[in-house]
DNA sequence: TGACAATGAATGAACGTTCATTCATCTTCC
DNA sequence: GGAAGATGAATGAACGTTCATTCATTGTCA
């Protein structure tokens, strides 16, 4: 089994593939863009795609890896913002930053459906969140405004939460017209991640006005 | 042009081939599950689909409807539930009741990748939810629980939170081993959704223990 | 009742198309 | 000149869809 692929030479016309690629499966999903679709979109021939990868799933898989790049980068900032509140917002927000509409939801709904039928992408998927997970865990330990109000919970608990909430409000994402900029969506993030932080770390208890 | 299908003949047959469609669906995606796959599950021949839809993507949209359906059957059962707990509990567990392993989280994820692209199952996806929300809202509204401890936020808002938070499970279970049971999956969808009710809804302020 | 006609559910081979992949060929640049 | 980069026509498998054909069931009439 002789090495199938470069792999390393010429990494611009690597990720050049790779970013025509994201654009061709939230425009038509993994399986329905085809690779003459994404060598268009990377204004190269087909053949050339061959060159740096494998085959189609090589393609995919490499999208994945890249992922888990910008989600750790994602968390790197998260880490470094001054509050907490801040390392959320960064957190909901990450995928509506885009100038194409909703390119990062679709490919990462995209990603989790593919996940559901192929273990190695789901591997990779689990690895990601978790690794995000325990970073938002060390960033609740860490962070003062998690030590009054935590109702009980544990930090664990509370960033399966928060998780769970982005991954939802992500799929929400999904669903909205076309036609809204991403300014839009990320206001529509922000409201529900302050929501989130209110009811999570609020430390006044605003209880019972009715 | 003649009306194109029948319709409404013999519905037997028509959800015999849905049920079939749901586990290949799950099984490959809509879009790699080949009509032969779907007619190889039903136990009948590719030509017969034909006679009881019109094409691919009508079996994709009666799949849609369905879902529709069973969305508003699950609203109808947590109406019914006596505590609003329980009526999260139902919600949040819809979905690993089933014996095959996360056929429908992965159908339901797939869903919303393919209303990514697709307008039309986006508007119908949509309305679902939108249904779905303003069912949830009602509920919260009514629910004695709700009157006490509710952080400031309207019913639409804590209605919101909470499919966020169902929807990211949902996500989540398609991570899951495949050999895990139902009632292992519906364990940890139980424990998050307890903890999202004592977050939302438990009167008693239990705060700062450190 | 029984012979015959009509129906339409069901089949699966065949068709046209699309797609991933290959490879003979051409271009570039040292 | 030749090694590496790049091309896109060619290939063949797989797909959605069609349709001529089969045949059990039902209806008709003596």
């Amino acid at each position: 089994m002789p090495q199938p692929q470069i792999e390393s030479s010429n990494p611009d016309r690597r990720s050049q593939i790779l970013e025509a690629a994201v654009v061709c499966f939230a425009k038509r999903g993994f399986h329905q863009a085809s690779m003459h679709d994404i060598s268009a979109e990377a204004g190269i021939s087909v053949g050339l795609i061959y060159r740096y990868f494998e085959n189609k799933e090589a393609v995919i898989s490499a999208m994945a890896d890249r992922h888990k790049k910008e989600i750790s980068e994602m968390l790197e900032r998260a880490r470094q913002a001054p509050t907490l509140l801040e390392s959320l917002e960064i957190l909901f927000t990450a995928h509506c930053c885009e100038d194409a509409p909703q390119v990062v939801s679709a490919f990462v709904v995209d990603l989790y459906a593919e996940a559901s039928r192929n273990p190695r992408v789901a591997d990779l998927v689990r690895d990601v969140l978790q690794t995000a997970m325990d970073g938002v865990t060390e960033l609740i330990t860490r962070a003062p405004e998690a030590k009054n109000a935590t109702h009980g919970l544990s930090p664990i608990e509370l960033a399966e939460l928060i998780f769970a909430v982005a991954r939802g409000m992500l799929m929400f994402d999904v669903l909205r017209p076309h036609q809204m900029t991403a300014a839009e969506r990320r206001e529509r993030q922000l409201e529900v991640t302050r929501r989130l932080w209110r009811l999570l770390f609020k430390p006044e208890a605003e209880l019972t006005y009715a």
